[in-house]
DNA sequence: TCAATACCATTTGTATACCAACGAATGTGA
DNA sequence: TCACATTCGTTGGTATACAAATGGTATTGA
């Protein structure tokens, strides 16, 4: 690690201000600030890594449409807003992945004889299936995304992400 | 939390499978899969989260947006290119955000002398003092993102997320 | 019962995100 | 010098993701 030059020898911006800021902190936010290290831009790119070792292992669906069809596996006929919201996609993000399940013949819909408003989604045969195919393949790619850690830093991790909620 | 019947119950599929399977899993993995613990789906629920925070305390950028153009103004004139590949976007996203920070006068574009094929890319004064407006904003949805966890546990959490690349 | 409210599914619009392909320019090695 | 590969920026296509608005339906409360 080389000798680094303090900020605060570079940056006038110290130096330079006569007057009060119009904001709560207290020192030169624009000069603290470093991408790096924010924890949105590691997420991204833990995603961005994860959705690659996704769609290497796993190219039948996209991520999000594994989820759904997972889910929908778990509940059972599920109405739409209700997998999305088991899913954590709004209402016009699940109308696409549903849309291109169905188109697949791996979901189907059938409507809610009670309220009309609804249709439940089916997984068909063929979406089982391929569920029951998949989730091996699933499961691998979750130990590979955190292979960089040990079995105590995974478990960590986890329930870290899970508090952020 | 009331009496929940084990999945062993309902679920026949263990004692239905005669015959070994085509993969590598000793038990059945579509009933071992569940969503909710797989990493990728809590790390796009804590981006989800991130990102709400993110447009609600600073709403004239986008998160990526602010992004490119934090990095653009810690690195200096850079090509979209070389920006997007520090900022973690590929060449057609980098594009796109530069074109829309290029329209509100955010970052302007430079032809490079030695090597015709590259365009610089420069904040403006308008860039600069958004940027310098914005940081503390920017920080401040950092903490609000952590809120949920300690101290301890924030450092725990960034550190494990950078190990993962 | 009826008006206000909430919910369901859909549509439109904008913004990432990535793949694949492309022409132009640059770099390389023989 | 010249074929080859690489890089730069761009384009087209697909797939999330979310805000906002809409029409239809259901629920609720006075």
């Amino acid at each position: 690690m080389p000798f680094q030059i303090p900020d605060s020898l570079i940056l006038p911006a110290l130096i330079e201000r006569p007057f009060s800021m119009h904001y709560d902190f207290s020192d030169d936010d624009a000069a603290r600030y470093r991408l790096d290290e924010q924890v949105g831009f590691l997420l991204r790119k833990a995603s961005q890594r994860h959705l690659s070792i996704f769609s290497q292992n796993l190219s039948a669906l996209t991520a999000t449409q594994f989820a759904a069809l997972a889910k929908l596996c778990e509940l059972g006929p599920t109405s739409q807003n209700a997998l999305g919201r088991a899913t954590a996609m709004d209402a016009a993000t699940i109308k696409g992945v549903a849309d291109r399940l169905r188109a697949r013949d791996l979901v189907t819909a059938e409507p809610d004889p009670v309220d009309r408003r609804r249709h439940y989604l089916i997984p068909t045969e063929a979406g089982r299936a391929l569920y029951a195919e998949l989730a091996g393949a699933a499961l691998k790619i979750s130990t590979e995304t955190l292979a960089p850690l040990s079995d105590k830093e995974r478990e960590t991790l986890l329930s870290l992400l899970a508090k952020m909620g």
